[in-house]
RNA sequence: GGGCAAGUGGCGGAAUUGGUAUACGCGCUGGUCUUAGAAACCAGUGCCGCAAGGCUUAAGAGUUCGAGUCUCUUCUUGCCCA
């Protein structure tokens, strides 16, 4: 058999490939993007899954004739960048710039059609500078707002925890008990856009259906009422939200934040500070506060219940409400809400069932299903639906409150206690005031001196960076030391893209007219709600602030794929193992290689570093070849599903293509010799078939059966081989399938088709539909049961297809001395014969 | 606790709109070639059965000429939110 040596061919062709762009200036434009990776380090599996569905479609449109821009680029400001400074004295800028390296060569070893003409780095001066522009232009339209907020803070790291570095209420590194703190923070209005947030999700059609409703949930809008509670005695009012104005009637307490306006009159009181005290200890995200114990602090006040006279409702201030959702004040139903169950339990409070459940007894824990009202004056028998209406309709009436809409969704704190990020452009004066930067002093670059061993704000600790003058003053001010939230660097990078080396302003607005949205976005679900939140709330935006924008969402469709997965293995001692430490002896028997102690294996998880079950793509790019390294990573799974790492399937990847390579020299070898044109005619026909099937197939973005197409076509291509058929039909054929193939193995395709001297390599198989092989299978049924399937021409109508059966067929014996008293026929599928008496 | 997916051979998975269940690959079995192995090639491979044939898409029911696909109940798993 005749061998290619990938290694070869991948380096020759790669040479082409860095010079080649998909662009195609008569055909549409296609936007094609690929979530940009952190440069951590290496390339993990996970990238090169993403970056090859991306590259099989660049490429595939491109050859259909569009007109494709196919950039790449690096999220290159976060944490780690920090944390690996302080543990191998780099700095973050050094260590960041090696790894892009790293990894932008071994993306251009998987073989990519990226324009890296189009390269950027979001801690390039020349990008966050238009960030910071921005950022003044969100300012200037009231976007964006300063306000005081709780944030995690870890006592011992001396600074701010994102929600997911906080694990069971403990700092992910210090593992020190995190505080709640508050601090005064920067934060982007998203709010403003609730509405048109949710609402343009509905346009969306490209966008999987399971990822809008994560949006939807996430920005969760809801209904219900205010309602003020008189004070007794005191003539002042307490303002609640609740979705559950219907069971007003179970109301036995009252719930304040710890931070509602009225704990003013509290705070000096040492029952309520170690209250409060208490509060701080827990985390900030509603999990924690849902989870942690229910706590509360017992106020003098009372409240008088709006409908039943004489009624008066204790005040506490509780941990489980929220300042910044609603008005900070609830009134707890313990019957029909479980925090409040728990809540009335503690600290023995009235439980009324308002909600029939059906049964007499007394609750057991907070009833939240459907029923009917009872124990509720006017709203007595009434749907829960039907009661939450009337009671707001009678709350408005008496004027006590009034409906309202709520959302979920909440403003996006933007401020980090960090070095490693954008400078936020902001001044503060000594009279008090908080300014923008003149845009003229753009951009506020970060000082490159920096010392990361020093406790706290690292911007904060530096000697001079922060002292400054106001441009048209000319006073003393002092800048903002905090920098941006690293999910404000990939919350427009896609605009970026259209013209990477604009000057003048963050875009060329005529680029973007051209390019924009991008036409297909793929990237991991685990960016569903976040990343492609912000993103559509820039783009929103920047419609307010650019009237010549006019684009409403930046991704007209969407595509998640799922995770690359992988058996773990833990020796006897419990110690994880990579997976080259162990050694298969049989599929019962695993052993470690070192000692040959015996090794426990976990069940296929996604790859990560801790669970040591990762494989690195750059040892088996040079063990079997990029090719087969795609060829693979596509070929086991839907791409939308996690697919599971096997090294048999990357083996067998690449049997397959050395295999289609013999195929390919095989034919190319081959001596004209006697051939029968019946025979170039049937087999012609055969592989248009496939060469439809495989369209299809990548249209639809299944690929792992397009590659099962390329199994078949193979298998049938290469039984013509010794036949009677033209070598000129054969060469036709592979070309064709080449061509099929470039988008899936751009090495080995040009390859195999600059071996023919193929000079059309960039277009894709076009059939007519009349060239394809007519004949289909029928399947013969009689009451029900297949009794045979047939092959015929497309398209026959039943009486032929009658006479068929009747003349020849299995099925044939089954109709003998039976009486048909009904046939069901459907052209191309089947048809069932339905006899008397079985 | 709520919401959303999904459950098909030993494994990954295929099956257009209700119309051939198990494509394709892995693994396994036997054979050819080879000093041997690897590779390659050929044949077989859902289950029961010598066969004819019967059974089979988590379990059970229903609709239908016909259900992996639609409806209901139950079970299991995964993801998201809490």
């Amino acid at each position: 058999m005749e061998r290619v040596n990938f290694q070869a061919i991948e380096k020759k062709w790669q040479k082409v490939f860095s010079n080649q762009k998909l662009l195609n200036k008569s055909g549409n434009k296609f936007y094609c993007l690929e979530m940009f990776p952190y440069p951590s380090g290496k390339i993990h599996m996970g990238h090169v899954r993403n970056y090859t569905i991306g590259d099989v479609i660049a490429r595939y449109k491109f050859m259909k004739g569009f007109n494709v821009l196919h950039p790449m680029g690096w999220d290159s400001f976060g944490l780690p960048a920090e944390n690996a400074s302080k543990s191998n004295n780099l700095h973050p800028k050094v260590w960041t710039n090696k790894n892009i390296e790293t990894m932008k060569s071994q993306l251009k070893m998987l073989g990519l059609s990226i324009d890296w003409d189009l390269e950027i780095s979001t801690c390039d001066k020349d990008y966050y500078k238009h960030q910071q522009e921005i950022f003044i232009d969100f300012y200037n339209q009231g976007l964006v707002s300063r306000k005081e907020t709780y944030v995690n803070w870890d006592p011992v790291e001396k600074t701010v925890l994102a929600n997911e570095q906080v694990i069971n209420g403990r700092g992910w590194r210090s593992n020190a008990v995190v505080e709640r703190k508050k601090l005064s923070q920067w934060f982007f209005n998203i709010t403003k856009f609730s509405d048109d947030l949710l609402k343009d999700l509905d346009n969306l059609e490209g966008w999987p259906e399971k990822v809008k409703l994560m949006q939807k949930n996430w920005i969760g809008k809801s209904f219900g009422c205010e309602i003020n509670f008189n004070i007794k005695n005191k003539g002042q009012k307490i303002k609640v939200f609740t979705t559950r104005p219907d069971t007003i009637f179970g109301a036995s307490f009252i719930a304040l934040s710890a931070d509602h306006p009225l704990s003013e009159n509290f705070k000096n009181l040492k029952e309520y500070k170690e209250f409060k005290k208490e509060c701080n200890k827990s985390g900030t995200t509603e999990e924690a506060l849902a989870n942690a114990d229910k706590i509360g602090y017992k106020t003098n006040l009372e409240v008088e219940h709006p409908f039943i006279k004489n009624k008066t409702i204790p005040v506490y201030f509780a941990n489980f409400v929220l300042m910044d959702y609603g008005t900070g004040a609830v009134f707890g139903c313990p019957g029909h809400d479980q925090r409040d169950f728990d809540f009335a339990k503690k600290y023995k409070l009235e439980i009324i069932k308002v909600v029939s459940d059906g049964k007499e007894s007394e609750l057991t824990e907070a009833y939240t299903g459907t029923g009917s009202m009872i124990n509720s004056d006017f709203i007595n028998g009434l749907n829960i639906e039907k009661a939450k209406n009337k009671v707001i309709e009678e709350i408005e009436r008496l004027s006590l409150g009034q409906r309202k809409t709520l959302f979920r969704l909440k403003d996006w704190g933007i401020s980090r206690q960090r070095y490693w990020g954008c400078p936020i452009p902001m001044i503060y004066l000594e009279n008090g005031k908080v300014v923008p930067v003149d845009k003229s002093e753009l951009p506020i670059e970060l000082p490159e001196d920096i010392d990361l061993k020093s406790q706290g704000n690292p911007l904060d600790a530096h000697p001079k960076w922060k002292y400054t003058v106001e441009k048209s003053t000319g006073k003393k001010a002092v800048r903002e030391t905090d920098t941006l939230d690293t999910f404000v660097d990939s919350s427009w990078y896609f605009l970026r893209f259209c013209s990477p080396n604009h000057k003048l302003s963050p875009f060329d607005q005529k680029e973007v007219k051209y390019w924009m949205p991008v036409d297909q976005y793929i990237g991991g679900i685990e960016h569903a709600i976040l990343h492609l939140l912000y993103s559509r709330f820039f783009t929103k935006g920047i419609n307010v602030c650019n009237k010549d924008f006019n684009i409403s969402e930046p991704f007209k469709n969407l595509f998640t794929q799922g995770m690359v997965c992988h058996e773990s293995y833990k020796d006897e001692k419990g110690n994880w193992l990579y997976p080259n430490e162990i050694e298969k002896i049989d599929n019962n028997n695993i052993v470690k290689k070192l000692d040959k102690s015996k090794v426990l294996v976990g069940p296929p998880e996604s790859m990560s570093k801790s669970k040591k079950n990762t494989i690195d793509p750059e040892t088996m790019i040079n063990q079997y070849g990029a090719d087969a390294v795609r060829w693979f990573i596509l070929s086991d799974s839907p791409p939308e599903k996690d697919v599971q790492w096997s090294d048999s399937g990357v083996d067998s990847a690449n049997k397959f293509l050395q295999k289609i390579w013999n195929l390919n020299y095989l034919i190319s070898q081959k001596k004209e010799g006697v051939s029968d044109d019946k025979i170039n005619k049937k087999v012609t026909l055969e592989i248009n078939n496939f060469v439809i099937k495989i369209d299809d197939s990548i249209n639809n973005f299944r690929f792992n059966v397009t590659i099962a197409n390329f199994y078949q076509v193979y298998n049938s291509l290469k039984n013509y081989l010794n036949l009677k058929v033209s070598k000129q039909t054969l060469t036709d054929c592979i070309i064709k399938i080449m061509k099929q193939m470039l988008p899936f193995t751009p090495h080995l395709a040009n390859e195999c088709l600059e071996l023919f001297n193929c000079q059309t390599v960039n277009s894709w198989p076009k059939i007519d539909k009349n060239n394809i092989l007519d004949v289909i299978n029928l399947a013969v049924q009689i009451n029900g049961k297949t009794r045979d399937i047939i092959k015929v021409k497309s398209n026959l109508v039943e009486k032929e297809i009658n006479k068929i059966i009747l003349r020849n067929s299995k099925a044939k014996k089954y109709l003998e001395s039976k009486k048909v008293v009904k046939t069901i026929f459907v052209k191309n599928k089947i048809i069932n014969y339905i006899t008397q008496g079985q």
